[in-house]
This record gives structure tokens, C-alpha cells and sequence, in this order.
DNA sequence: GTTCCTGCAAAATTTTTGCATCAGT
DNA sequence: ACTGATGCAAAAATTTTGCAGGAAC
């Protein structure tokens, strides 16, 4: 089953209806490989030719954060990206290139071996976590920039 | 050298100044063992008996980010927080209970490693990078909330 | 004296809330 | 019909910018 598929219907669960707003907010993040801001969002399913609110899309991602459907990601520049919250395999982390601002989605089983390591050793339940690099991309890095 | 005094002499050598204001946000920073807000920054140099404005936080902490100085910390709630970037032996990421609030400093030389290789395997030249755990602690796990 | 810093206030940005209305059950 | 979802507008919160005056060199 699809993550836009389970999405809907643990919304639909949760609250005993199914809007369109949600259905489109999902259907654009099912579609999507990394991360997109509610703005991108917004102005994405508005090109679509559906009235959003951006309202709608800021309910739609807080319903889906507390559900654990979306996970919330933060690159440092002030602006709250979301990407689907896939159980299984499409886990990853981001690169963020501070020249040319670049984002690069990475996915790396040591890392999340190292995250639960420390995890176990302090006790912590840990339901979701972040990593973000930044720095130099291989492409800026051989501009000297 | 503390941080604090190498702090304001880079700072000094990049514009030829040195006012009260940043002097303040400096020498608070260098007390702290974790990460805190600009407004938190803000109250407690006030709290202390200057009159600082909050824009001239907001212009130290940038000054600051620009020669790396100061680590930018997103734990997710949409506030940024900032902390010494020690060069050395301090470099620590950040476990948050979802449930309490609490937020933990943690190091961790495995995870170091892991990003490290992440980093060459991708050719990007990493100048920074965070992880943050989200989750629930060992005290909250065990209230069941 | 010149130049940058500083504090206040205003603006810009991002996110949240109020409310009347609409849609799904 | 009832209840939650939605869109718009207004509000709130966070961060940035403009500007007049002051401080460091």
C-alpha cells in the first residue's frame, strides 16, 4: 500500500472525515522524494488548479506530524520542510550546500546504527531524528568558492 | 583561550569594533554548557541589567554563524537556538522528549565517525552538522505518558 | 572625525487562530 | 442534520531592516 493511501485513511480514521485540502496536501507528498516546504506545497497544489488555503496545508501537516505520517525537517534557514514518514526503506537524511544551497537527500546504514547505539545507551525511546550536513558540495568545492 | 575571548577577538579583527552589545550575548554564550534562543539570550542580558535590543542579538548571533563562531540549532520547534562551536573536544548533538520538553546534550565519537565517512563517500567538504533525537525519555517512558 | 555598532520601531516572513461556510458521514 | 474540514482574513510569533544617535578607533 502506498504511503499517500495509508496517509488518507489513518486521517480518515483519526477524525471520521476525508477532506479534499488533506487529500491533495497528501497526494503532492506522496509524489515527492525529499523535502518540501508548506509554501512549496501551497503554491504547488494551487497550480494544480485546487483553491487551498495555506491554512489547510499548515492543519493538514500538523495532523499528519501528530500521527507520525509526515516527519518535520529542518534545514537551518528558518523554514519547516516535511517529507513523508516511510516505515520501511526510503529512510534518509539531508546534505545542505551553503554555497549554492543544494539539497541532497543521503542514506547511510552506519549512521543509523550509531543513532540507535545511542539511543539504547541512554534510555531513550527514540521515535524520530534528524541529521543534516552542511558545508562544501562536490560541485563548490572544485569552484573554490 | 576561552571561547568568549576568541570570540570577540575574531569578531574585533572582522570589523575593527567592539561594542557592549555583542560583548554581552558573547560573554553569556560562553557560559552556557547547551544551546539557547535569541530571546532567551535576550532576557537574560536584559535580566542582567543591560539594555540590549533584541535586533542587536539577532546581528551578533549572525556575525557570529558568518565566521563559525556559533552553531545554529533547529530541535524542531520552529525557534532557532545557538551555541559556542568549540573547535576542539565539546561537539555534542541534542536528544528532546517529545513529552517533557526536556532537552539533553550527548556526544558520541561512533556517530562522529559514521557522518565523517558519509561526508567523503558524497565529496562534500562538511563544515557543520547536527543530529537531533526525538522522543521519549527515560522518565517519561516510564510514566506511560 | 569617520565608521561601525546599537537600540528602537517598523517591516517582512512564517505559522497559528477565529469564524462563517461548506462538505462528508 | 451534525460535526469536522476548509478558505479567507486577522493575529501571533520570529527574524530582518531602516534609521538616528552613540561609541570605538
Amino acid at each position: 500500500m502506498s504511503w499517500s493511501t495509508t496517509a488518507l485513511d489513518r486521517l480518515r480514521e483519526a477524525s471520521g472525515r476525508s477532506g479534499g485540502a488533506r487529500r491533495r496536501v497528501v497526494e503532492l507528498l506522496g509524489e515527492q522524494n525529499c523535502c518540501l516546504s508548506a509554501q512549496e506545497i501551497h503554491d504547488e497544489v494551487r497550480a494544480r488548479g485546487s483553491s487551498v488555503g495555506i491554512a489547510s496545508v499548515y492543519r493538514a501537516l500538523e495532523g499528519m506530524d501528530a500521527l507520525g505520517l509526515v516527519q518535520r525537517i529542518d534545514l537551518g534557514d528558518g523554514v519547516a520542510r516535511f517529507e513523508p514518514a516511510h516505515a520501511g526503506g526510503d529512510h534518509h537524511h539531508h546534505l545542505v550546500c551553503d554555497d549554492c544551497g543544494k539539497v541532497e537527500p543521503f542514506e547511510d546504514p552506519g549512521l543509523e546504527s550509531a543513532i540507535e547505539r545511542v539511543a539504547d545507551g541512554r534510555g531513550y525511546t527514540v521515535a524520530a531524528h534528524e541529521v543534516v550536513l552542511r558545508g562544501a558540495c562536490e560541485d563548490c568545492r572544485h569552484d573554490g568558492a
